[in-house]
DNA sequence: ATACAATACCCCCCAAAGGGGGTTTTTATC
DNA sequence: GATAAAAACCCCCTTTGGGGGGTATTGTAT
């Protein structure tokens, strides 16, 4: 590969994409060739814009970048997309490898890290942060996954529902709703529904 | 006043702090004399670089951006503190200005915002970001506020003690603690627990 | 002076949550 | 073809929470 490598960025925070352009500009190994704010403007400069990397911003402000990603990799397969966000929980990288990102930098990340993912996503490998790297190597054990129910289940006790409401709403029985919030409880190490909640938003599972 | 404003940042992300620094020294309107990506590092520079105008983010890693705002305007009252952050909840916002701030941008400004701010804040004025000033012009009936008592008591509920324990951990009877909560709700708006706790996390109420 | 918000307290009653124990069927994965 | 995890279901019993009503005492701002 000797060509100089085309970056496009997506993120709503002015400062940080005027720093990052002005870092990939000065390195020398890449051009940036798209600057926008967010989810719509990206899509339609890609189109002619062509870029070989998109450094992607998880939380957009018209929608959300785990989506996105999705969406670009169905329309353009071939753009390699590194994930540039503040979250550090196992859950968001996670979706967001599984919707096809091939790297994944946190946003207090060094430079040097910054350029050496954009080069080793250009060349077609993955990339993870140091940070990241460390957290996703832990033992599973440490990581809390929900299956889809008990995803959908947890989303909607976050609502306020009662496992009355809920049986309703997907058609079981309020005892098996019962059932899993048991399990949730469980799995999160919850003694009560409040700290249910709060769990699951800080560690981003719904 | 008429010498170049002094100016120090603090921010655990590094692109952020570059971008800012060649935005500010390429403007030629001030220099930045420090630039630390944590509140201890930040605490020890302050002491001989002398800045007129410190930079803050909220979320550092070692400490809250709210305490070290407060930390700092005690030991260093004449340093000004423009507070740049991703949140745009009014809590936060009204947390850091009485905790002496004298502006607050939020990270997806124009550029043009933050030399503004530096500007006005370094001359003695308050700067608040267009968005942010918005949010706090609306009618205070749309902005939860909480007394001291409410605060303290949603922070034991989002932990999950029951009625019973909060009321043994603060010395008051189980039956006031239900009136709070009760209270709680219907301030919150919210329809049980898990809502309140919700709602309490998402506008960062604890 | 008085109105208001904050603080602290009390009763009744029923709905909902949580702890304990289970079973069965389907669907991957090895 | 065995194993395991996910998904769905059930009963008993106790604790906690939430809806409805209140009252009294502060301090403080108008």
């Amino acid at each position: 590969m000797n060509h100089i490598i085309r970056v496009a960025i997506v993120d709503d925070h002015k400062i940080l994409t005027e720093g990052l352009q002005g870092l990939i500009t000065g390195s020398g190994l890449a051009t940036v060739v798209s600057v926008t704010h967010s989810a719509s403007d990206c899509r339609n400069s890609l189109g002619f814009c062509k870029p070989d990397v998109l450094l992607l911003d998880v939380s957009l402000p018209d929608m959300s970048g785990l989506d996105f990603c999705k969406e670009i990799k169905t329309q353009f397969p071939e753009i390699k997309i590194l994930a540039l966000t503040t979250h550090n929980e196992y859950s968001i990288v996670k979706q967001m490898l599984d919707n096809g990102a091939s790297g994944y930098l946190i946003k207090n990340a060094m430079t040097e890290e910054i350029l050496a993912g954009i080069q080793a996503v250009a060349a077609g490998k993955t990339f993870l942060s140091h940070e990241i790297d460390i957290l996703m190597k832990r033992p599973k054990e440490t990581h809390i996954w929900l299956s889809q129910r008990e995803q959908e289940l947890l989303k909607l006790v976050a609502e306020g529902l009662t496992n009355g409401e809920i049986a309703e709403r997907i058609f079981l029985s309020p005892e098996t709703i019962k059932s899993y919030r048991k399990n949730l409880l469980l799995k999160l190490d919850a003694k009560n529904t409040a700290v249910l909640v709060r769990i699951a938003l800080e560690k981003k599972l719904i």
